[in-house]
DNA sequence: TATGAATGAGTGTTCATTCAT
DNA sequence: GATGAATGAACACTCATTCAT
């Protein structure tokens, strides 16, 4: 009889090889044409499976998209965590962070920018378990604040939150052009400025702490009294 | 083919009128569903007019949207230009930028939106108008630094545009549940944080001690010379 | 943005059949209405399928018409081959083949309107399939013209391919009307009509290739002279 | 006071001026372009008006195109008219005829496109002026036909609108290439050859035989009669 | 479990034509 | 007569998701 070729090729593997094949694939997808941009059929093809299964493991691609920003927190998490511990004063301390970041942002700046522009305007972002990653991510900075207000080195009526955003809002502001693709940075001097300028916006003030303005008028007032002066010399 | 006659009611309006009318209701519109889920059809309804007249006056949905945002720049700056030139002092002058963005977002969240997740993350908005627009209206801030570095108020070292980032940067990440719709800031609290930390660190450091001592140790010493002329005066 | 889930029905069949469910349904609208007019869910409609899965199968609504004109071709080829090879004698041949046509043109008609007025004249359309399944299925006039004049039936100095377009352009000529749905033709006494013309343009002159009425206007006063001279000898 | 420009140029001319620059306008747009992808507004900018103006002369777009392939009808006519009264013999009229044709065709085959493709497929062309004119036009081959068949010089039972099919259509079927841009044809040897096969296929045949049996037979006649005499002259 | 064919809603854009000025 | 702003109908195509096999 004529030997029949088989129709398919069905290649049981374990859920997890499926899931990490189907993830992986989705990264690079995501990652060369952005979310709206990717298709579903492409990823499953890269992946070697087809369209359903990766509903098997994903409820949609929305939700595909997430756990592939998930994995990338984590992934930035674990790559930055041990060494964090061992870093000793408080300019120190931040510099990690912000360097760590930005070399992520450099390794995956394709990622970034799903996270920054798909996943975080999304109205549920803050009911997410990116959200949460992301706050666990960032609560070191606002836990050096704290630590370095509790040692005396920080002022201590400065909001971590507050600090907490300035850091990232700076450090994505930065390095926009780079995440568009449109220009490098240069890890080591971004990653030195923008701790210096944070770090000294932390320091404290003569007590007393009156902003500059405060000075300034204390300088007006002299002046008067100079000139008071003056013109007592001049009659 | 055969293109159908049928009764019109046409209405000949100057055209400044048409594209204000246009504009305003596409901007309530975009502000209200977001880019994508706004139809040109409904925008048209709410002006008043068909859909084609939309196209006499805009390129496409996205000019519409382009034109938009641009207003709104056009608008900030109009109302935050006139006070700037009459703030005196850095502190000050930071503080007026800062608190004038975080007002403007507090009036506009919607069209903040628009900005920051529609127009900004295209791959062609560093050749639009609009980033032009954004360059301007960002420039001040890397002025003040620049002035006051000059002035001798600030360290000479710090990149203004760097600083720039920071600040929209913070304001940015600091508003965003706002913006989202999910709570509310305190305007005044939140310009006087950012703008103090920011202040704080720009200014000049003692090495190994506080910048504001210096200047209070030349204040004493003007004073003590003061004193001595009074002194000489009075004998 | 989110696709809506609705129940369906899903009718799997092997593609085959789809796809000559939707051919047959396009053919069916296309003759009626025509290209511009026809609409893909009108013809998904009849195939009962939805819009979506006729682009499973055809690239767009062109795609499709092609497919369906590219088929006629096939279908006529089919239809007239069977019985070519066994006709002979080079009347008789171009016969069959305009016979065959024209029956073709008046069982199909509104194909052949699609096919003149929509295919033809496309930019693109010598490089296309259907260009070369016309030239296979014309080809066969120009093997009988290159076949006579090999033996001697017909002139050698003739082009089988403007005996082609000859055939072709006449025939189209002469069923404008109908295919117009002006007017019936009528089949045996068309065939007969065209081929005795064309037959007639392809027998061979006298050598010399004078025009042959000059031949025979030669021949007419060489008779009178031969007939003078026997006169005179006669006498 | 401020002089105000004048806001229009209003340039009241003849209406046969404007007519006149529009149809020149029109048949430039119409021949680059092709029907459907001509813009009225860019036929009238070239035209020196407003698209209103247009309609004040011309029913519609399609009215416009009749008008302009009109024009070019009568022009084809006026061209070839004078000199086919002084063509003498069958196969120089014809050969005229399908020259002037030929001719006219390589001098615009852009407008033969829109006739061939645009006018002729509309379902009312017959009770189209241009119908008329081609019937007008294409009527002196018939003609010739009949004039020629009165004479005796062509068979008595072909139908001259048959001929005059085979003319036309063979023409075009030859031209398309070039029609379509896609290569040039040799006028005078395409109108020779043309003009061949068709006279060929107009001339008288034997009854019963093949047409050139006729001549054969008829020198055959002749040549017995020639060696009678030369019999004669001989003995 | 895996397959992959079938589903079907949803909208920006064009441009000939009109008619108030 | 000329202007030109306003009209508005009309439709191909995509692709995430489902579910019968």
């Amino acid at each position: 009889m004529a030997q029949r070729a088989t129709k398919r090729q069905v290649n049981r593997l374990p859920p997890e090889q499926r899931i990490a094949d189907i993830m992986r694939s989705a990264r690079e997808v995501f990652t060369e044409k952005g979310y709206s941009e990717s298709l579903i059929s492409d990823i499953a093809e890269r992946a070697g499976v087809v369209e359903g299964t990766i509903y098997r493991f994903f409820e949609n691609k929305r939700d595909l998209l997430q756990r592939v920003a998930e994995a990338w927190y984590v992934e930035m998490m674990e790559a930055s965590e041990p060494g964090f511990g061992a870093v000793q004063g408080e300019w120190n301390r931040i510099h990690y962070v912000v360097y760590s970041h930005l070399e992520a942002l450099q390794r995956d700046p394709g990622l970034a920018r799903l996270v920054f522009h798909e996943l975080r305007p999304d109205p549920h972002y803050r009911s997410t378990r990116l959200f949460e990653l992301n706050r666990a991510y960032t609560r070191r900075i606002a836990d050096i604040v704290r630590e370095g207000a509790a040692r005396g080195v920080f002022r201590a009526d400065v909001s971590p939150s507050l600090v907490r955003d300035m850091v990232y809002g700076t450090i994505e502001h930065r390095t926009w052009a780079f995440l568009r693709n449109e220009g490098a940075f240069d890890l080591e001097a971004t990653a030195r400025e923008i701790t210096n300028i944070v770090y000294g916006g932390l320091l404290p003030r003569a007590p007393g702490g009156a902003p500059r303005d405060e000075i300034l008028a204390r300088l007006d007032l002299l002046t008067e009294r100079v000139d008071a002066v003056a013109q007592q010399l001049g009659s």
